[in-house]
DNA sequence: TAGAGTAATGGCACTCAGCGCCAAAAAGGA
DNA sequence: TCCTTTTTGGCGCTGAGTGCCATTACTCTA
């Protein structure tokens, strides 16, 4: 029952809209109310993660932080890597939908391709957290490794639509492929992203797509 | 002191002529000689990951099986993450030199790919054992995690040659992007490999070439 | 052959992530 | 007020990983 920091005040980059809807029982039927919710721990934890890095920060001071104990932070999240991604499953019915509105007519690469791009748009404003948020995944070594797992889960999104078009299997060459092709691609992008603030996530996807062209083609 | 398992036997699969002149001061020089190998410490730990499977063998259960301390385990391997790679450094070494190798009017992307190609033979008998390792690797998560680490020093092996062949940097968008898209084709293939026993490495990694052109060429 | 020097060993104690267990807290409803 | 429901959070454990340091087991030299 410390001093809890403020509710709200902190929406989920990668998540906005569905931010709404999670946690939606405050109070509703019975049973004890929640404590806290996704968002007031990843304001926290940000915060701390700023202050003192990543792996200097304890489950503990987060927890303090929040004002809750620390047993229950590993019931919002199951691990301290998972914190920095959010609720990332919401997302990906997002990009699941996306695929989902590609016309078909459009070429399968191209489709793709569109897709990853929508997938990165982002409101201006919402950029500084999100680049935030991406440096600490990208350049923290432990969440580089925790993060396959999520990336995984993205490239799974990928081939199950490869393979629906296709009338092939997601576990088959053609579908993984193209799941870890456009991984590779997009990790190139959000890479430089990171070191150029002004491009543009479109423009870089873009030039690595165009850039693979040019290496593929003599 | 209990009872230690037997010397050598175990050949690194990814690394089998490097391991001879490695641990090479068995008793050279002052000091306590060593108490036991790279090569001792894997075949312990392969039989029990087998047996227990990864996550339930613990460090403490190797050095037994070892007859050596917990603390001496942690001087040879960083993590006990970081047995089933055994000494991937040494392996990059040989990767360098191949690409090294290669002619250089080979085009750009034909002479990586080969490379990878030359990489990735092993004699037959060799085989068996390395797909088990693989397995491990690929089908592990707590694995498939932290492999990311070794997979970077991979991947910027292929962006240092990439770069010093086209007069770019390491770190530029061509470069990157050609080590992370080999790296995906390279995944792709793997686990394939892993569920086809009859099929050869080469010929996949060559389907999975040619997979990416057809998907990219409309 | 008795040190002297050297380098690996391994025990101890500590931090921290993560998990199972369970009593207590805090709501709603009868 | 009591019963039901659901979340909380404390306690205690396992296991990875690390710093510290005395001990061990060699080689070399006088």
């Amino acid at each position: 029952m410390a001093l809890s920091a403020k509710k709200e005040g902190f929406v989920h980059l990668l998540d906005s809209a569905a931010m709404i809807t999670s946690n939606n029982r405050k109070g509703l039927g019975p049973g004890r109310p929640v404590a806290t919710t996704h968002g007031e721990i990843e304001q926290a934890a940000f915060r701390l993660f700023a202050e003192r890095g990543f792996d200097g920060t304890t489950m503990a001071a987060v927890a303090q932080a929040v004002g809750v104990g620390r047993r229950t932070l590993f019931r919002y999240y199951e691990s301290k890597n998972d914190i920095p991604w959010g609720q990332f499953d919401r997302t990906l019915d997002n990009f699941r939908t996306i695929l989902d509105e590609m016309p078909e007519e459009l070429p399968l690469h191209q489709a793709v391709h569109r897709a990853v791009l929508r997938f990165n748009e982002f409101p201006p404003d919402a950029q500084p957290p999100h680049r935030e948020r991406m440096t600490l995944i990208l350049r923290t070594p432990t969440l580089q490794a925790h993060s396959v797992l999520r990336y995984g889960d993205w490239r799974a999104v990928i081939a199950e639509y490869v393979a629906r078009r296709q009338g092939l299997r997601p576990d088959d060459v053609m579908p993984q492929m193209v799941g870890h092709v456009s991984l590779a691609l997009a990790l190139t992008a959000y890479e430089r992203w990171l070191e150029q603030p002004a491009a543009s996530l479109q423009d870089l996807l873009d030039e690595c797509m165009r850039q693979l062209r040019d290496y593929l083609t003599d």
